[in-house]
DNA sequence: GAAATCAATCGTAATATTGCGATTGATGGG
DNA sequence: CCCATCAATCGCAATATTACGATTGATTTC
């Protein structure tokens, strides 16, 4: 018990959901935000930023990495982060896609 | 500890989590999928469908109802389930605009 | 009214997530 | 080489989520 049984569902259902929990957390949507406004950053900065501590912030920053949403390249003693792009929009279009099929005209009760 | 910080985040930060968590579960998507294609739903055929238990799919579905996505009518014994157009739409609107923001062109590491 | 049916809720167990202090590993400067 | 700095990782505690059996409450049917 208290693991989902993804071995019920689809796999594009549990992509999705894979993908919408990868986001579903404030921090990690402050990361992202961040980094799409500055269109790069060191960790360093992000702890300043969002007040967490430096371990919850390279927790939050490995979950993005892990779904491909940010890279982070070494710079010196720091690490630069930045979006990829191509997953982004990758994201941007399953999200879209997910959202599109409304045929908002009917509703039934 | 083991509690989100939401304090150190801006409303919509948080707003955004939310929305994403609600989703954020192959059970709920294919609920709502569901929910989608036949455009109107009663319970019992979730359980038939998704495989899993009453009390389980009750769950997901309050949780959807939470956060509005969802309404239930009782009809008869049965309850009539089916998607909330508004807050669907606005949904879209918020995802869109979230992943909108990107200008791709630009990649610094 | 009694039995049947459906969904919500309760209680509980298992697992996942969040957060942080402390440590580690790597790199640059002196 | 030694020290400072930055980020990753480890280990732990607190809380949240997921799932289900059992019960409850409401409604329909006989």
């Amino acid at each position: 018990m208290g693991t989902t049984k993804t071995d019920l569902f689809t796999k594009e259902q549990n992509e999705i959901a894979l993908m919408m929990k990868a986001i579903a957390h404030p921090a990690r949507i402050a990361i992202l935000q961040e980094l799409l406004k500055i269109n790069a950053c060191v960790c360093g900065d992000l702890v300043n930023e969002l007040g967490l501590a430096q371990a919850t912030i390279s927790q939050h920053l490995k979950e993005l990495k892990s779904v491909g949403l940010i890279q982070g390249t070494i710079e010196g003693t720091s690490v630069c982060y930045c979006i990829d792009p191509v997953v982004w929009n990758e994201y941007r279009q399953v999200f879209t896609d997910f959202f599109m099929v409304m045929d908002n005209t009917n509703k039934c009760c």
